[in-house]
DNA sequence: CTCTCAATGGTTTTT
DNA sequence: CCATTGAGAG
C-alpha cells in the first residue's frame, strides 16, 4: 500500500498504537504508560471507526473529567469534522444524566428531575439533622455525607450497611441516609452517585430498557478506565451485554480517584473478566526526558501493589530533575516565580509552557501571589470555583425551581435570598406543613400561606415571584430568564448596594454562561435549553479552556491527568501535604499519593522541578488573623517520603535522605525507602526459587528490614546467597557489604540491585 | 420574628 | 477565606 492509501488517521502510529486503533471488534485492554499516546489512540479509534462506516451515533466514549471529554471531542473533530459531532463522549456522569432525562421515570422520577450537589446535599442533610435532633458538633452534616457518598460509590445501599456491615446500631448514620434518600426522591432530585446507581437500577430493574441502550451503543470506549468504580463497572458490562465491542485504555499506575470509589482491581481483572480479550501494552514513552521518567519510575516502583510495567523511552536524557528547597512556603514560592520569569526571559519559554502542580487547591493562593508581584501572566486551572460562588449559586437555584418546582434544596437556599422577610421560624413552620401535607415546600408555601399576615404576604411574594417566572420560562431564553430573576427578585439591587465588584462580575460571567445555552443543539424550547444549561452547570463546569496561551497554569495534580507541560514544578513536596495528611492512616491510600506523585511527575516533558520549605505554612486561623509576615509557623515541615533517595544519575539537588522526625527510626525508614521496589521481601520462603516478588507485606516488611541490618541472608542476582556483614546508609549510595561463601565480602550499592532478601 | 454583626470552626482530591 | 451559629437590637 502506498503512503497515501493509509487514511490519515492511521499515519504515524507505532505498531503497538495502531493495533488498539484497528481492533475494534471485540473487548480490548490498552494498558498504556503515561505519554504512551493514549488519548491519540482513542480519538484515532473513534475515526477508525467512523471510516469503517460506523454510525457515530452509536459510538460511546466514556471519559472521567469534562476536560478530557471537550478535548476529545475536539480531536475528534479536527479528524473527521461534522460526523464527529454526533458521537457521544462524555463524562460517566453526563452520560447517566442524559440516560436518564430520556429514561428515568419508571424509577419514579419525572424527567424533569434536579441534580444536587455537595451544597445542596449538605443543605438536605442538615435539615434532617436537626429534624432529629443531633448537635451538628457532634455529627457533623459533611461527615455523615462523605460517609453516604462513599457506600453509594462502592455500590453499597442502606439496607447492605444494615445487614453487612459493622456499623454501631446508634450511628446516626443508620437513621440519616433513608431520610436522605427519600427528601431526594420527593425533591425529584438525585445527587451525582444517583446518576449512575439510579441508571444501573434501572437497568436492572427494566431489562428492557437496558436492551434499548446496549444495543445502541455498539462500540464502547473507556478512558482512564482505571478510575472506574464498582457501580460504573456494572454499569459497563451491561452497556456493552449485546455488542461486547469495549475497549478501555487506563493505566493503574495512574489510579488517582480512590475517595470515589475508584478501584485499580477493575482494570487487573479485566483480563479474567473478558476470557476473549485482547491486550495491548505500550510502555513507550513519547512525553518525557529520560531523567524525567527515571524519577517517575523509581517514586512509582515502591508501591507493592501494580502490574509490573516500566516505561521506557528513546528519548535524551535532558536535564536533570532538580529538588529545590527553601527555608519558608512563601520563599518556595518567591522561588518558583523567580525561575519562571527567569525560564521566560533566559530561555525565551512562553509562559503557557509551564505549569505548577501542587496536591491542594488552597496551595494556589501563595503561588498565585508570588506570579502576581511580577506581573506573570497566570491561570489557576479547576474552574469549579466559578459555580461554587454563592451568587451565581443563588440565581441558579432559582432557576432549578421554576424547572423543578419540587426542588426543595432551591427552595431553602434562595427563599430569604435577598432578605424578604422570611426567617428561619416561618421557614422551620413550613416545613413541618409540608411534611405532613405530603408536598414539597413551594407547593406547600402556596397553599398554607393565605393569610394576612405579615409573614403569609411576605410568602405570598415570593410563591408569586417563582410563579410569574415560570410561565416566562416557555418564552424566554435563559439569559432573559436570568435578566428577569435578577430585577424580579431584588438580587440585582442587593448586589449593587454592596458594592463588591467581584459578585457583579460573576453575575455578568453566569449571563455570559447563559448566552451559550442558546447554542445547545438539538433542543425543545427554551425551557428545554434551560433544562440542559442547568445540567452543564451542575455536572460540567464553565467552559474552561486550558490556557496555553501566555499563561503559566496552576492546578492541582487530580487536575493535571491527562496534560502535559515543557516544564513543571512540583510544589510543597512535604510530608502531610504530599503525602496529605489524611492520606496516612492506610498503606493503600500512601500507595495512592505515590501514584499522584507519579502523575505529577510525569507530566514533565523537558524540565522538572521539585520544590519544598523546610517549614510549615501556617493555618487557616493564623494566616488570616496576624500580618503577612513570612508565612510560616516555626514547624518544621519534613521532606515527602516520595522523594527520599531519588536516584542520584538523574536528580540535583536537595535529594532528603532523611525520612522520620525520630533519630532512631531514620537509619531503619531511610533505608526502607531504597528497598522498596528494589528489594524483595518475602518472609519465610520455602525454597529461594519460590519467592514471588509481589509478596511484600506491610508488617512482615518492617520486621524483616529491622533484621535485615545485620546477618540476614540475601539472594543477589548475580552473585548468589551472601550474608549481609554490614550495612551503611550513610552516604549517598547506600551499600551493604555481603559476605558469598568463600569469596571476599563485597560491598553492594543497594540502589543498583535487585535484592531477594531471606527471612529465616 | 427577623436582621445584623461578631464569634466560631473548618485544613484533600472531583462529578 | 468560607459558611454557619448565637446574641442582641429593631
Amino acid at each position: 500500500m502506498s503512503e497515501e492509501e493509509v487514511p490519515g488517521h492511521l499515519q504515524g502510529l507505532n505498531p503497538e498504537q495502531h493495533d488498539a486503533v484497528t481492533t475494534l471488534e471485540g473487548a480490548l485492554l490498552v494498558l498504556a504508560g503515561a505519554g504512551s499516546g493514549k488519548t491519540r489512540v482513542l480519538t484515532r479509534r473513534i475515526a477508525h471507526l467512523l471510516h469503517t462506516g460506523v454510525d457515530p451515533e452509536r459510538i460511546l466514549a466514556v471519559t472521567f473529567t469534562n476536560k478530557a471529554a471537550q478535548e476529545m471531542k475536539e480531536r475528534v473533530q479536527e479528524l473527521v469534522g461534522e460526523p464527529g459531532k454526533k458521537v457521544w463522549v462524555s463524562t460517566f456522569h453526563s452520560t447517566c444524566g442524559r440516560i436518564l432525562r430520556k429514561d428515568i421515570e419508571p424509577l419514579g422520577w419525572s424527567t424533569r428531575f434536579s441534580i444536587y450537589d455537595d451544597d445542596d446535599q449538605a443543605r438536605i442533610i442538615r435539615q434532617i439533622l436537626k429534624d432529629l435532633g443531633y448537635d451538628p458538633k457532634e455529627v457533623p452534616p459533611k461527615s455523615i455525607l462523605s460517609r453516604i457518598d462513599g457506600h453509594k460509590n462502592r455500590g453499597e445501599t442502606l439496607a447492605d450497611l444494615r445487614r453487612l456491615h459493622r456499623v454501631s446500631p446508634g450511628d446516626a448514620l443508620l437513621r440519616v441516609w433513608g431520610l436522605y434518600d427519600e427528601a431526594l426522591r420527593a425533591a425529584d432530585a438525585l445527587d451525582f452517585n444517583d446518576l449512575i446507581g439510579h441508571t444501573l437500577r434501572l437497568f436492572r430493574e427494566h431489562p428492557e430498557v437496558a436492551e434499548q441502550w446496549s444495543e445502541r451503543f455498539a462500540y464502547v470506549l473507556v478512558d482512564e478506565y482505571q478510575d472506574t468504580n464498582s457501580v460504573q463497572y456494572q454499569l459497563l458490562r451491561i452497556l456493552t451485554q449485546t455488542h461486547g465491542n469495549l475497549a478501555v485504555v487506563g493505566d493503574d499506575d495512574q489510579s488517582i480517584y480512590g475517595f470515589r470509589g475508584a478501584d485499580p482491581d477493575i482494570i487487573r481483572r479485566f483480563k479474567a473478566d473478558h476470557p476473549q480479550h485482547k491486550m495491548i501494552a505500550m510502555e513507550q514513552n513519547y512525553r518525557s526526558s529520560a531523567n524525567i521518567l527515571t524519577v517517575a519510575n523509581f517514586v512509582v516502583e515502591q508501591n507493592s501493589v501494580r502490574e509490573r510495567k516500566t516505561l521506557r523511552t528513546a528519548a535524551a536524557p535532558g536535564p536533570v530533575v532538580r529538588l529545590l528547597v527553601e527555608e519558608t512556603p512563601f520563599e518556595e514560592a518567591e522561588k518558583v516565580a523567580d525561575l519562571v520569569e527567569r525560564l521566560h526571559r533566559r530561555k525565551d519559554l512562553a509562559y503557557g509552557k509551564m505549569a505548577i502542580i501542587y496536591r491542594t487547591n488552597a496551595t494556589s493562593r501563595l503561588f498565585e501571589a508570588a506570579l502576581a508581584r511580577r506581573q506573570v501572566p497566570h491561570r489557576v486551572v479547576g474552574g469549579r470555583k466559578f459555580y461554587e460562588r454563592r451568587e451565581v449559586r443563588d440565581m441558579l437555584a432559582y432557576l432549578r425551581l421554576i424547572v423543578n418546582p419540587a426542588d426543595d434544596a432551591a427552595f431553602l437556599r434562595v427563599v430569604n435570598v435577598p432578605s424578604r422577610g422570611i426567617g428561619t421560624k416561618t421557614v422551620s413552620e413550613l416545613r413541618e406543613a409540608a411534611a405532613t401535607r405530603g408536598e414539597p415546600l413551594l407547593a406547600s408555601a402556596k397553599g398554607t400561606a393565605l393569610g394576612e399576615t405579615v409573614r403569609d404576604k411576605a410568602m405570598r411574594g415570593f410563591v408569586g415571584l417563582i410563579e410569574e417566572a415560570t410561565s416566562l420560562a416557555s418564552e424566554l431564553e435563559p439569559v432573559a430568564l436570568l435578566a428577569h430573576l435578577l430585577e424580579a427578585t431584588g438580587y440585582r439591587e442587593m448586589v449593587e448596594e454592596e458594592n463588591e465588584a467581584s459578585r457583579k462580575e460573576s453575575l455578568e460571567a453566569l449571563a455570559q454562561d447563559a448566552q451559550g445555552a442558546e447554542r445547545i443543539g438539538d433542543t425543545h424550547g427554551p425551557l428545554d435549553r434551560l433544562q440542559r444549561w442547568l445540567d452543564q452547570t451542575a455536572l460540567a463546569g464553565q467552559d474552561e479552556e486550558i490556557p496555553d496561551g501566555g499563561q503559566v497554569a496552576l492546578m492541582t495534580v487530580h487536575n493535571a491527568k491527562g496534560l502535559e507541560y515543557p516544564v513543571v514544578f512540583v510544589v510543597q513536596m512535604v510530608e502531610d501535604q504530599f503525602p496529605h495528611a489524611k492520606s496516612k492512616e492506610s498503606k493503600a491510600s500512601i500507595e495512592e499519593e505515590r501514584r499522584l506523585a507519579y502523575v505529577a511527575f510525569t507530566r514533565a516533558m523537558e524540565r522538572l522541578y521539585i520544590t519544598r520549605a523546610r517549614r510549615k505554612a501556617l493555618g487557616f486561623g493564623e494566616r488570616f488573623g496576624k500580618g503577612k509576615g513570612k508565612r510560616a509557623t516555626e514547624e518544621p515541615a519534613l521532606a515527602s517520603r516520595f522523594i527520599h533517595v531519588l536516584p542520584p544519575e538523574a536528580c540535583k539537588g536537595d535529594v532528603p535522605q532523611v525520612v522520620t522526625e525520630d533519630p532512631a527510626k531514620t537509619r531503619l525508614e531511610s533505608l526502607r525507602g531504597f528497598l522498596r521496589g528494589r528489594a524483595e521481601v518475602e518472609a519465610q520462603p520455602s525454597s529461594l526459587e519460590s519467592l514471588d516478588p509481589l509478596e511484600v507485606h506491610t508488617l512482615r516488611e518492617l520486621e524483616s528490614l529491622e533484621q535485615l541490618q545485620e546477618g540476614v541472608r540475601v539472594v543477589h542476582p548475580a552473585h548468589g546467597v551472601g550474608t549481609i556483614q554490614r550495612v551503611d546508609i550513610e552516604g549517598t549510595l547506600p551499600r551493604i557489604c555481603l559476605s558469598f561463601g568463600g569469596e571476599r565480602a563485597r560491598w553492594v550499592p543497594v540502589a543498583q540491585s535487585r535484592l531477594k532478601v531471606v527471612v529465616e
